[in-house]
DNA sequence: GTATAATCGAGACGGTACGTCAAGTCTTATG
DNA sequence: CATAAGACTTGACGTACCGTCTCGATTATAC
């Protein structure tokens, strides 16, 4: 989604060099020292990119490491797969709780929060982070919706907010602790619907 | 919720001129050019009251504004009384949503972005404002019990961050509008629960 | 001289122990920080007495502290009494370089520094310091004079500048050091004059 | 002297635009308020250049103050050259009084004064004013060694300190007046010397 | 003894300048 | 022509200290 919004950048053999290189020290930046440490002259010393290639590449300092961080964390956050629809669920939001309280989700936080006054950063983000985080719940929202645990009248994107959603209202304002007892309460609260039947 | 974490701040005469000061002058900053015009300065010079004073009143600069913006928005939000559990709940999120996506929901983005990386302004904002909002959906839930709507069995922090939680996830990322019949589906799955009974 | 530049203050039994907890307060501050470190805040703090009062007192913070140095002074650097003329203006030369190059010299120095912006406490310095230190070497000139060691055509302000002038310029500008031979040679210089008779 | 301690600053066109700009604006300010109106920001202000490249070429508020005004001194305060050591000497005891009692002598003791506290800003002073002004008295003296007019076992440094220390001193404490009498008669004092022969 | 005026402690306050930081733009020279 | 290097502008930050001010408490002296 929106990855029309993000700039065109130059291409070739020196690009990739340059790319790689921001990205890897980028990423490195962000696990020592979270998103203020990754400044674009930190970034730029520590990569050799000086500062007007990167601005060549990426439209604001919040995009450059919106990239690095969804680079950062591919592959991590793997689906659980229980064979319950239901465990599956509250094992992935565990998961997510966990990584949100974990010093990477503390970086994914701040990104956030650096977003808010960056819509160029924010298209990144939503580009190389949590496009990657949603497809991934709807592959298992697919496979309940197969078994028939699910009513195919929802929308996965309300699934997706309702489930996560709470996670990260609770890292933000930080008035309620991210623990495994409260984000397994949290899933079944929502799968279970809040009013009485 | 964190009342105590709150620096006690010089009373008396004086400072209430200083502190209603300061606040009206950073009320009528934040609705005419949202928390980037908002600054220090800026207050410092529209209020009268010199900066140093300031940081003697507020630890920060995020502090005052969330305070500021506590204060702006009591009373706003009333809550919705249809006689329904139902309806006041689906009310109740259609409304929240509808100001996320107004010139004040944006300010609320913005302060809750700069509370990231200022754990006392996150106090402020957690106390002046967030907490107010916490105890009107409670109140509106009780009375839900009351009629044994709803199950005494749920948590309100659930209820609470489950409903309005991903609004804000929404409002943060941008992935998907604000708008009410969204507003109204989403809540109408956190009601029912997401899996098939 | 100028001692009536000098603002009347509040007179009696209070205003006494006023006078000796500041002085007594800001001698501590000068002699463990130089001026610095003898802020009105920290003098009113460590004193007892409230600002308010201290600038009842005195007309500035230089104010004070000139006369508090003063007193600090007060019978240090004795005159020497060797006999000889020439032997006592060198010695009090030496022993005055000796002292620049002190941390009370030091003192000396910041105070003099911050006279320059502060008539009222230029007024104090002169009271409480450098005239006593004028009337020293007067004394030992008339005794000079006494002796016929020296001529009565000679103006003694021209004297004291001479001889004392070049230290203090060499303590401010840090262009040559105050060590004793360099303060004796320059004595002797002075003494002899510069001209080929 | 001293030279070395002076930071290596950026080279090149720009900064070349930069340094004029900056050290001609300090000028016209401490020629129309004297040091206290030459704040880095009224530099930046007037010259265009920001207070942060301000900074990245001299160390200090003092430095800049310090090389703008040796600057704008230099070539003022021309040697005389009578044809006669002892009315050369005299004389630009004379002139150098003068100037201390000028506008521009009033920067100087606050250029001298702000040194106090700024060791850095001190190294500026000498190397961009006091330097040259000893350096000029040194060609008058080496003149009159040629003539023998003078021993030459005589220091330099001690000779200069004697002539213009006196004025410094006076024109600091403002215990004695500059005016040309005065400093005819200390000139005359000083190549004659104290003691009677 | 008490009234009343002078004096004081405490510390809030406005003001002014400081020196620092990081984002993003621009210039120059190199390969 | 993409880059490296890094100078530069901009705008805000939080801090320091001065000297003034307000208030209520504490004296000292006159009655």
């Amino acid at each position: 989604m929106n990855a029309n919004r993000i700039v065109a950048h130059p291409s070739g053999a020196r690009s990739e060099r340059v790319h790689a290189a921001v990205l890897t020290a980028t990423q490195e930046l962000l696990d020592e020292g979270g998103y203020p440490a990754a400044t674009v002259d930190a970034i730029s010393q520590r990569s050799g990119v000086s500062k007007a290639t990167i601005y060549k590449h990426w439209p604001s300092r919040t995009a450059v490491a919106a990239k690095a961080f969804g680079q950062l964390m591919a592959g991590e956050l793997p689906l659980p797969d229980t064979g319950s629809t239901r465990q599956d669920l509250i094992e992935q939001v565990c998961r997510v709780s966990a990584f949100y309280a974990s010093a990477r989700g503390n970086v994914f936080a701040q990104l956030l929060a650096a977003c808010v006054d960056d819509e160029a950063g924010a298209a990144y983000f939503r580009e190389y982070f949590l496009t990657g985080r949603r497809e991934a719940i709807t592959t298992l929202w697919q496979r309940a919706l197969g078994r028939g645990d699910v009513s195919a009248a929802l929308h996965i994107d309300d699934v997706i907010d309702l489930l996560f959603g709470p996670l990260i209202f609770r890292r933000l304002t930080g008035h309620y602790d991210l623990t495994e007892p409260h984000a397994r309460r949290l899933a079944e609260t929502a799968l279970d619907g809040l009013l009485t039947q």
